[in-house]
DNA sequence: TGATATATAGACCAATCGGTCTATATATTA
DNA sequence: TAATATATAGACCGATTGGTCTATATATCA
């Protein structure tokens, strides 16, 4: 996964996929069959990660202003920095091979909306306890957020992501909540 | 330029560009040196195609509001649809080769910086004439905005875009102006 | 210890990669 | 029309691609 993770799918070659694994070329395709097979698997850990995490910070039995801070939180850590610049192994391959690769598009669509929904929950249950903004709509301000924050994820890669990240993902959930 | 924009580095091949520049092989060697030479010409000439949309779009002597608006519809016009799915050559060049290639990384980075700098002016401009929410701060807002910006290019990747997009976009906006 | 199953290293494969070069055709100019 | 410059097609190059296969070593088990 890490492999893919950093380089790509097409800048990464068998070599390289041999040496993260430390397997032999054919025990490799034994155990994972061909280069894409193996990718989906590791594209598949890290949806299934992504979602564990979710599942923590936006439990629903949390205060959910907070659970929305602590997720964000995750977000600044995750770009911040050399973890920024690494990049998001779903957004780059949303952006490599989702308009060729059905599988992969599948995969990433159904992730999408999961976090689409999974937010918007929070940010409902943020409206119940009354602390949302006048005129919030959870479901939109949910769509918001979440491509706030794939593009976090984009502009990272370059800048070195300063010291007001913090500030302007708070500057952000400020003008939601009241 | 529109063979890199629709499969990204990696994934053109020489003959890929031979047919779009209808050169020969040769002819296209003489003009441009190499893959990557011509590579970088292409993402040049996206970066120019977009600063002079935005030179248009953001004009100092328009309504500032309005330059907003119709710089925000412009990218939903871009990622709606087909238009979407086809994605974003600087978005996808950020994730496939920023991290890796310093000419591309400066190139990006500086057009990013670009970009946020011309919506905080015109963010600026607005608060100027009144037109801002309390306690909207320029800086950060233009900062909340291109993010949101390059997200929406990432998700209109997969997700075939709702009729909500629009709506999205002004949600948004609506948080930031009065 | 001897027989058997498993994993290893790495030779090998055709196809394709980016890139060069030459012989031919096509303009251009005198 | 003849001489010259330019662009073409495509053969060709070594390197690398993803993928297969075999001979050898290493465990496992009786």
């Amino acid at each position: 996964m890490d492999v893919f993770w950093s380089r790509g799918y097409h800048a990464t070659a068998l070599p390289d996929l041999l040496r993260a694994t430390k397997l032999s070329r054919g025990s490799l395709y034994a155990a994972f069959g061909d280069k894409h097979s193996l990718f989906l698997r590791s594209l598949d850990r890290y949806i299934a990660d992504a979602m564990t995490r979710m599942d923590i910070e936006l439990d629903p039995r949390r205060e959910p202003v907070d659970a929305l801070r602590a997720y964000l939180a995750g977000y600044v850590e995750r770009t911040s920095g050399a973890n920024g610049r690494r990049g998001c192994l779903l957004v780059a391959t949303a952006m490599e091979l989702a308009g060729q690769d059905a599988e992969v598009n599948r995969r990433i669509a159904s992730f999408f909306k999961a976090m689409e929904a999974m937010v918007a929950d929070a940010l409902s249950r943020a409206k119940a306890a009354g602390k949302l903004a006048e005129g919030v709509e959870p479901a939109s301000a949910a769509r918001i957020l979440i491509c706030f924050l794939w593009g976090l994820r984009v502009v990272a890669k370059t800048a070195p992501t300063p010291i007001t990240l913090q500030a302007t993902v708070d500057a952000l959930l400020g003008r939601f909540i009241r």
